[in-house]
DNA sequence: CAACAACACACAACCGGTTGTGCAATTTTT
DNA sequence: AAAAATTGCACAACCGGTTGTGTGTTGTTG
């Protein structure tokens, strides 16, 4: 096992007799260098192995290149396809991706920003932990001229990027679809109605949908889960089907969720769509691939992993103090397919 | 905006009339410094929201507790689930964690290596891109001290620690699962063929069980599949099916493949597990929300990444040249649900 | 009480690129 | 041909912790 030290622009400097600064330029293409020193300085570098140490110039320049991520888990469909798109976006202009998971919890979340303010990420990307109500952590970013975005899970009142859908206006949507197939008992299945915006913005929707066609709001109908998981569904769901005249359609809001309904519903012997449609939201990979496959809501994940390492990446190039805290809305559709779908609405 | 420049430990220094180099004992609690002094200096640190620079710390030591993360891509729930517990390890000893994707392409595996060094990671994570079959970039790190962990999909000679499972063996329990079942015509769904251990590993076992139990190898019943994707999955049950007498068993090399195997059968009005057992690979949520439960074998995603993250962080806490090139093993079971439970074995 | 060991902290080099400034050589301008 | 502008590169400070070495002070020992 060779002992190979890392090679420096010292090394190429001492090899071609030129001073370290000549070299440090003429890898970048500087224009006080000239034609044949820059091909020299390459080729040697190239030769000798040369691999510049981004430590080096990030204590210089107090720059990274590097985006720090700041989510409660990557196993979430949702999320992992977040980190895809900020790191096929990174990737693209050379910047790393620093991921760290707050497993939704508060403390955490507070340690973990203090780690990527050490690590001096050019920007971070942020979609909250459940438990967190105070954003105070963000501040040392915002202070220090470090673009911070939030996604998805954001914020109520905190001055800065945002990268997000229109939750209530896509609950609006899927409740709407639901009234089109025919439904006129439709049921809601949420989460976290304690914290706000999110879920509660999709209920909102629902709520308004349903106003809006002269439905009447029936609260018994509107289940809060614990917890956005498969079991939690079922329970939901079981609680749904226990009613005198069960729910006609189920807006879930959450594709787990959904499918936990679906399948609640077919070991009962309720149809779906016929006696129940069902929409879910997310349009997570299984959706389409459960029996029968699940309508949803799609939330363009990728992309809006894409548009806020986008804002990242783009603010420091030209950071225009002007359009601070503008705010990215990504549509969403409604995806019909057959868990939903009883007549052909165009 | 404020612009509060970082507070650095010549700040302190300046504070209290001290030298940095006191400061920065303190601050890690060094024999040398007196209590008073340490508790005088943390304090203040505290107050003047002292965060350490990463990078400076980094750039001197020529390590810089972080470990890169090189994968074909974050969305398969195995590889979420593995970064998952490298995460969660590396945290806890509070280690970065960088993410890269290859996407699977070779080219791209080479530039993010060459990334990854010029961070100065201080240990690489990686499962190879299917491309990859030359593995030459990976010396810089072997090279120069950096421990360099294979996951998975590991390179086949290449002198280093592997966090893997036995593929072999755990094809052979697959196949014999469904002997048990009491299979007699057994298909393979498995892809790759070309490229080497992984999915290959996987076949032997399932041929080498067939031959013990004095099955024969039916060539038209093994099919390699292009790409591990739904799509291909529901191609080549097809095939399967279109067969004269259908096979009575499928392994497939991935829930998704599997899953797509029994939904096919299912539309085709074959039923499972009674007219066709099936069983995939790895444990994939979905193979216990779908319909039927899908009996699989297990992957470990997230103590693999636990184990490797260990690698890691031991290696370097106290690097024993002797001991390197260990290969780890992590168990797989058979996990018997509905696709294949025909019958009671205990 | 002299001799020596701890103790507590300061000094300064160092890690490896980056960049403002300075200067000599060459080219352009008048 | 002298003055001005441009070109091409060197010098050295700098980013912010880290760490080996040096020095003065206090405490222990024979």
């Amino acid at each position: 096992m060779e002992e190979n030290k890392h090679v420096t622009i010292y090394d190429i400097a001492e090899k071609l007799n030129l001073a370290t600064s000549t070299i440090s330029r003429a890898l970048k293409d500087h224009h006080s260098i000239s034609d044949k020193t820059i091909k020299k300085v390459k080729k040697a570098a190239k030769e000798m192995g040369f691999v510049p140490n981004t430590l080096a110039a990030g204590l210089r320049g107090n720059k990274t290149k590097t985006i720090g991520v700041l989510i409660p888990t990557v196993t979430q469909p949702f999320l992992s396809s977040l980190i895809s798109g900020i790191e096929i976006t990174a990737q693209k202009s050379d910047y790393s991706v620093i991921i760290m998971q707050s497993h939704d919890s508060y403390a955490d979340e507070v340690n973990m920003a203090k780690s990527l303010y050490s690590n001096r990420v050019s920007g971070v990307i942020c979609s909250l932990a459940m438990e967190t109500r105070d954003t105070s952590h963000f501040e040392q970013f915002s202070n220090n001229n470090i673009p911070l975005v939030f996604v998805d899970r954001v914020p109520k009142d905190y001055n800065t990027f945002r990268v997000v859908i229109d939750n209530y206006s896509a609950g609006y949507k899927a409740t709407k679809h639901l009234i089109e197939q025919g439904c006129l008992r439709i049921a809601h299945l949420t989460a976290g109605a304690e914290f706000g915006n999110l879920y509660n913005e999709r209920r909102r929707g629902y709520m308004e949908a349903l106003r809006d066609h002269n439905l009447p709001i029936i609260e018994e109908l509107i289940v809060d889960l614990k917890s956005v998981t498969y079991e939690d569904g079922v329970k939901a769901s079981n609680k749904l089907f226990d009613l005198k005249p069960i729910p006609d359609g189920i807006f879930a809001s959450g594709d787990i969720i959904a499918v936990s309904a679906v399948q609640t519903a077919k070991k009962r012997g309720i149809k779906v769509p016929e006696d129940l449609a069902v929409i879910g939201f997310n349009n997570d990979p299984i959706s389409e691939i459960i029996d029968p496959n699940l309508s949803t809501i799609t939330h363009p994940a990728e992309k809006m992993g894409k548009a806020a390492a986008e804002i990242i990446i783009k603010n420091l190039k030209s950071l225009k103090e002007s359009e601070v805290q503008e705010i990215t809305f990504l549509n969403t559709e409604v995806l019909v397919r057959e868990s939903s779908h009883r007549k052909d609405t165009k």
